[in-house]
DNA sequence: ATCTTAATTTCGGCA
DNA sequence: TGCCGAAGTTAAGAT
């Protein structure tokens, strides 16, 4: 890894059109050819980058180039997009290379696995006397999250995100057509759960008679008493 | 800005926890606070970072610490969302501070705002006779791109993206009907305009009698003869 | 290899 | 300020 300081002005060309004028700023060469551009603020996204695989090439300054204050033209070229990125350097304030080796890489959970698995182990959370069907309820068009029957015995398919947004209730309308159309399951009432719920998501679910639910991951987490609340 | 390398392992505790083993990795401090922890692959994206409002401490190493071989810790905590970055630290090998400034920020064009403005100037693009009504018309439901009227009067919504999907036609698909119990509107025909459209967007967008456009942004943008393909 | 879906998404625009 | 949708989304998992 190649870490560089410099005065610099860049361009990328590609999927868009981008400038970036002359200031000082980090650049990062990594090991598999990728190139990030940082300022000191707008913390984890670069202002421009090129992705990998791509090479970078030092590029000839001629006079013109010269004698606006450019020292190097660095040129990163991706090969499967015709993407181009140009940076014109100015002067070179830092430069240093570094071994950093193979990452072993990133354990974490917390996601929207987690607010499932919680959600099947304190399925009551759903209402008085749930029970738990299956886990990942496979249809012809893709997996229900949570798949359980309410008190009388009625079907309850549940769709959980971690934010409700209006793409899951389209989602979970698609499961419930389809599986009120099986003989065996209808009928089937729907629930969205999630840790948020966008209004026009709860708009569009109460519209079509799917219940929101709320749910608390940090109160599910911290004991299994989980307590949410019910719209 | 401050750049250093170092053999590090990292937790991270916040809306979800996250663990990386010892290895070398490259950290940025930024001005704002930010943390970053980069490897040498993985472009674009840290392996963890802290964003901004954030405060870095070093913390006192303890005996059972400095026995595993840690040197420092350093506590990044988050105020308003109470995550927590540590990151233990067991050799420095590069450290270095730079004063980069403000940066003077990206300028970029060619996204789908442009695409947007382009097809209300050259409407005609929609065929023979269309005049424009506006741009981000307001329905309950949000705006709908663009809202024309064909050569025999009758209203037109057209959906813009960039590349068209199944949720581009949902989209759509909403709108429309909405649209269409307005007896002011009614009826309504759609158009979904995209630089690439998906198969699957496109037979779903046909099943539904909605017209799909696919937009030649550079011949757009290059003249205001604006020649696209019609399917 | 391709496609689908989540993401500590981030980021910008507008009401 | 909050909400909504785009992003050069990126990245991970499934088919």
């Amino acid at each position: 890894m190649r870490l560089v300081i410099a005065r610099c002005s860049v361009d990328y060309a590609g999927r868009l059109s981008a400038h970036l004028p002359l200031a000082t700023r980090l650049l990062v060469l990594k090991a598999d050819g990728s190139v990030l551009v940082h300022s000191d603020s707008l913390s984890y996204k670069p202002l421009n980058w090129m992705s990998p695989p791509c090479t970078l090439s030092v590029e000839e300054v001629d006079d013109d180039l010269a004698a606006a204050g450019v020292t190097e033209v660095w040129r990163v070229t991706q090969a499967k997009t015709a993407d181009l990125l140009v940076i014109s350097i100015h002067e070179i304030i830092h430069d240093s290379t570094h071994d950093l080796g193979v990452d072993p890489g990133l354990q974490k959970d917390g996601v929207e696995a987690d607010l499932q698995r919680l959600l099947a182990e304190q399925i009551e959370v759903l209402g008085e006397g749930h029970t738990l069907v299956r886990r990942e309820y496979m249809t012809a068009i893709g997996p229900v999250d949570i798949l359980a029957r309410d008190a009388s015995g009625a079907t309850v398919a549940v769709e959980i995100k971690r934010r409700g947004d209006i793409d899951g209730v389209e989602q979970l309308t698609r499961y419930l057509e389809l599986m009120n159309r099986d003989p065996l399951l209808a009928p089937v009432t729907g629930v969205f759960a999630a840790q948020e719920i966008k209004p026009q998501a709860r708009t569009l679910a109460t519209d079509r008679g799917i219940l929101c639910l709320v749910l608390d991951y940090d109160s599910m987490r911290g004991l299994e008493t989980g307590h949410s609340k019910l719209f």
